[in-house]
DNA sequence: ATTCTTACA
DNA sequence: TGTAAGTA
């Protein structure tokens, strides 16, 4: 894709309310989200957040992952650090990007998988909650 | 009218 | 996570 194409991605653009909209989110979870550094939207001068199209895919991304049982330390691990894809892209990043996202997918199974392993021996914080949690965990 | 932070349920 | 409170 083309240069400009990275920046319009990542230009600030809507207030949290449309975001809301846009992910069906609550004002709370992005809130949250972002207190655990899963995004990094920008601030207006009054300190109001504004969200960019990159942002709005990660939370669609972030929802996603919540809804198939994987908590915030889930999600870190699986997912790519702020500041790195999109933001900060060199010239040649897209392949590297499509290429963590591939290698997230991997790292979601074998987060799950892993999760499989050690769930009989017990006394380790698990990645996942809920039913899943459940599942795994025989609680 | 919206959003923000903090704090408690 | 939801929600109330007091602001900006």
């Amino acid at each position: 894709m083309a240069a400009g194409d990275e920046i319009r991605r990542n230009m600030a653009l809507f207030p949290i309310g449309i975001v809301m909209k846009l992910t069906d989110l609550t004002a709370r979870q992005i809130r949250y989200y972002e207190q655990h550094e899963l995004i990094q939207p920008a601030r207006t001068a009054g300190n109001q957040r504004l969200f960019s199209f990159n942002d709005v895919e990660r939370l669609l991304e972030i929802k996603a992952l919540i809804e198939k049982g994987v908590n915030i330390a889930g999600i870190k691990q699986v997912m790519n650090p702020v500041g790195e894809g999109a933001s900060e892209g060199t010239i040649m990043n897209e392949q590297s990007e499509v290429r963590r996202r591939e290698l997230s997918e991997k790292q979601l199974h074998r987060l799950l998988k892993q999760e499989l392993m050690v769930d009989k021996r017990m006394g380790r914080v698990s990645l996942i909650q809920g039913e899943l949690s459940r599942f795994f965990n025989n609680k």
